[in-house]
DNA sequence: CAAACCATGTAAGCTGTTACATGATTTC
DNA sequence: GAAATCATGTAACAGCTTACATGGTTTG
């Protein structure tokens, strides 16, 4: 796989949360060369810069085994929402509500948009049945973060209205 | 506020996610300054250095009022976690269950300080009975996107224990 | 006697983002 | 005729982390 073939990938794709920019990947490739954890061919083209196409080397493969291995961290979230409600008692209710209204509107977004991205990726690797049930556990992890978040907008519309 | 207090109750918060080490906060009540929208009292201290004790401006509050009212952000989460499961498929049986239980610890034992973070945490404002409500959704929302992840967990385990 | 607390700060380094650069080909 | 695609890369900047620096007082 080329490095802007990786890019893409890693882009259409919301567990590998990774921006990949041009910056990184190709500084991260050649890091990865001088470590001998990859190899790359490279395929020329006219009129357009040359392919260089990479593949994992068996210390490369051992080498993510390890990682994969490793201990999990915990996720790591971070909601400037939270921060904002921590001060919203500045607020009148009709300009807290506003807000409230524009942050369920956003994650119903984001919601949106992750279910689309799922729907039309149908290039998940499926060489065998567990990968199949690994990669559907992921994918239903992203929709019940959301949907958790989701839940909650709803109980703080209705505490708030309450008041 | 000094710096250095405002360091520890960020330490002590878990929605206020920044990390607050030195760098930043000088660095930033500096900036604050420089814009007006703090001031600073110095009280002179025998044998340790002096205090700054900074208090908001009224152009600093208005400042902080437009941040509040501004468009909220979706949740920006990092599960690492997810991309070791996206490979997993290269671990046995039993390093798969190995890698899924310490994570599970994991996101069980950061749960557990964030009770305890809660529980000791008694100097939340309770200014008006609104603030109150506010920072209880705070919490409440923390702990259950801990509880969705872990009822995930249990999820992944009755689909791996089944294969 | 080591560690933590108080309270300010600086320095070095890594990660991440945005924008820039090339230049032909294809799509709207 | 503008914008996106292909495919590599560079440059500048912002954010974040870790460690260092001072130095007296208190706690384990």
């Amino acid at each position: 796989m080329t490095g802007y073939e990786m890019k893409h990938l890693i882009e259409n794709s919301s567990s590998m949360y990774w921006s990949g920019n041009n910056n990184q990947i190709y500084k991260a490739l050649v890091q990865l060369l001088n470590a001998g954890l990859v190899t790359n061919v490279i395929e020329q083209q006219e009129s357009l810069p040359a392919k260089k196409i990479y593949t994992v080397t068996p210390e490369g493969l051992t080498s993510l085994k390890a990682w994969i291995m490793s201990q999990p961290e915990a996720p790591d979230v971070k909601k400037s929402f939270l921060i904002q409600l921590s001060w919203a008692d500045l607020l009148t209710e009709d300009e807290l509500a506003q807000v409230v209204d524009q942050y369920e509107k956003e994650v119903e977004l984001q919601f949106m948009i992750e279910r689309e991205k799922q729907r039309r990726d149908k290039v998940s690797p499926n060489r065998t049945p567990r990968e199949k049930i690994l990669w559907d556990l992921i994918r239903e992890n992203m929709l019940t973060a959301y949907q958790s978040e989701i839940d909650w907008i709803q109980r703080v519309k209705s505490a708030l209205s309450i008041t």
